[in-house]
DNA sequence: ATGTCACACCGTGTGTGA
């Protein structure tokens, strides 16, 4: 099963984008973040004809999540929000199964400064992703993904340099180990999982070059559960859809594991 | 470089969020 996430930043602006990438790698679900569109603006025909079917969480012109899957194993049982997150209305969170597989597309909050209400509400999102991916996997016992935009770098790799995010989101003790406790609940980080010194980076800022001097952040995650990891086979970042026409400031990550859909 | 991009708003620039 090929699975891929994507933060496009804009779904609108994106298209173009998300079709050359449907067409080029055909994965067997999409889950996209920042879509940033109406329910009624999301460009579901257009997808359709694209060979893919979406169940969206979208709340207008902030965040908004989405699941993609071919019309075949069209995304199903379908659950949105996150019980307990701070604010259901930002629409940071949605479930569906896929060809047998629960597939959740997430975006955490961005958290904006240390010290604020919305690094709290951060770490409260965390804090409520932990205890929905503990009841799944009590539910179902495995065949769970949790992918998205975590705007977290779970270690000092995942970052271009740690001495200048010293006083910054996205390292903190307290944003990393609310990673590590949902990981401890039975997740595996699957591109470091298989590429334990890669540096993969995910999201680098549109300002001053920073792609192009190699300055980014690894904070797209796909989080596989452990009955899933030993059926890995590939996870990377393909990075030529951060560059060429209007590209979002993420790459897609794309992970592969053995067991296709039938 | 405080460097860019995307959104809403009556807007032809400014504020907000990332």
């Amino acid at each position: 099963m090929k699975l891929a996430t994507w933060n496009v930043n804009s779904l609108k602006q994106r298209m173009p984008r998300v079709l050359e990438f449907l067409a080029e790698h055909r994965p067997d679900v999409l889950c996209m973040q920042e879509t940033k569109t109406t329910a009624e603006a999301f460009p579901h025909a257009e997808l359709e004809t694209a060979g893919y079917l979406a169940a969206d969480n979208s709340g207008g012109r902030w965040a908004g999540v989405a699941v993609l899957a071919p019309a075949a194993t069209p995304p199903i049982a379908v659950v949105t929000g996150l019980p307990g997150e701070v604010d259901a209305e930002e629409r940071r969170w949605i479930e569906a199964e896929v060809a047998g597989v629960r597939v959740a597309s997430v975006y955490v909050p961005n958290g904006r400064a240390l010290g604020t209400p919305t690094f709290a509400a951060k770490l409260r999102f965390f804090d409520a992703m932990r205890a929905r991916v503990t009841a799944l996997l009590a539910e179902r016992g495995g065949g769970l993904v949790v992918t998205g935009d975590m705007n977290v770098a779970a270690a000092d790799l995942d970052v271009y340099d740690p001495a200048a995010f010293s006083e910054s989101t996205h390292v903190t003790p307290d944003e990393r180990g609310r990673l590590e406790a949902l990981l401890a609940e039975g997740m595996v980080d699957a591109y470091r999982e298989l590429s334990p010194d890669g540096v993969g980076y995910t999201w680098w800022d549109y300002r001053a070059g920073h792609f192009h001097k190699h300055l980014g952040l690894r904070i797209d995650l796909a989080l596989v559960s452990t009955d899933l990891a030993p059926r890995l086979r590939s996870a990377g970042i393909d990075r030529s859809y951060r560059k060429g026409p209007k590209p979002s400031d993420h790459a897609p990550l794309i992970v592969e594991w053995d067991g296709a859909p039938p």
